[in-house]
DNA sequence: ATGGTTGCCGAGCAA
């Protein structure tokens, strides 16, 4: 079963790039952050002929995700819980059914910035719920995988000039140490479970050329329970995707499971 | 330090 990451910075912008790759990548499972678009206007047309079942969770302009799939989908479910007042589309649930039965978290984490002020409490409060959701799902000691933008650079070596993001909540102390807490549940970060060292981006902001001077981050990731990491066989990042037409600031990141 | 770019939608905000 292939499962990626990936955000699309808008449907609407990336009605080419993203059909090109699913008929390259032919991933089983994908989850989309930052679609920008409502529910209704979703343009599901673009994946006619793909074979993928496609579940929203979206909202106006903004944030909003979604997750595709060539396998069958059960149980889908929207939103983050712990806070009936969040209006902000991030956060979608789905059980696929490959060989083996495996629950998907599809997430766009806060990026809050600037820090510190209420855009950095949300993300640092919204990084609480998320570990409380974690915790729960372990309970059943099933395969599940939390995969998307986490607005997060785990450590100094997944940014090519880190001490220009010293000062960013994608990079601070604190926002590093909320990250942790949810690995230490007892979750692998797939990627680095296969790969070391520096020099792995899934990232390269628009301005500045960054992606002319490979000055990207590392911030996609794929958390597995202790049950996904036994079937982790592969796990790459298509970053050629970011030298296309029209490109995603972001590149799909994926994994291979035995399920 | 600053500015640099893209997407939303049609003015700034978010990233």
């Amino acid at each position: 079963m292939k499962i990626a990451t990936y955000n699309i910075n808008g449907i609407k912008a990336r009605a080419e790039a993203l059909p090109a790759w699913l008929r390259e990548a032919e991933p089983d499972v994908v989850v989309l952050q930052e679609i920008k678009s409502t529910d209704e206007t979703f343009p599901h047309e673009l994946f006619d002929g793909l074979g993928y079942q496609i579940e929203t969770h979206g909202q106006k302009s903004f944030n909003g995700v979604a997750i595709l799939s060539r396998l069958p989908l059960e149980d889908v479910t929207r939103g983050l819980p712990g806070d009936n007042s969040d209006e902000q589309a991030r956060w979608i649930e789905a059980t696929v059914v490959g060989k083996r039965a495996v629950r998907i978290c599809g997430l766009y984490l806060p990026n809050g910035n600037p820090a510190p002020g209420p855009k950095y409490d949300y993300k640092l409060g919204w990084m609480e719920r998320m570990r409380t959701r974690a915790r729960d799902l372990l309970v059943a000691e099933e395969a599940v995988v939390m995969a998307g933008d986490y607005n997060i650079i785990p450590q100094d070596e997944d940014a090519a000039k880190p001490e220009a993001w010293r000062e960013d909540a994608l990079a601070l102390p604190e926002s590093r140490a909320a990250f942790r807490r949810i690995l230490n549940l007892g979750f692998t970060d797939a990627f680095r479970a296969e790969v070391q060292g520096p020099g792995h981006y899934s990232f390269w902001d628009y301005q500045a050329g960054a992606w002319q001077r490979n000055n990207g981050i590392r911030i996609d990731h794929l958390l597995l329970s202790p049950q996904a990491a036994d079937l982790l066989r592969e796990t790459g990042i298509d970053k050629d995707i970011r030298g296309r037409d029209k490109p995603s600031d972001h590149v799909p990141v994926w994994i291979d499971l035995d399920a």
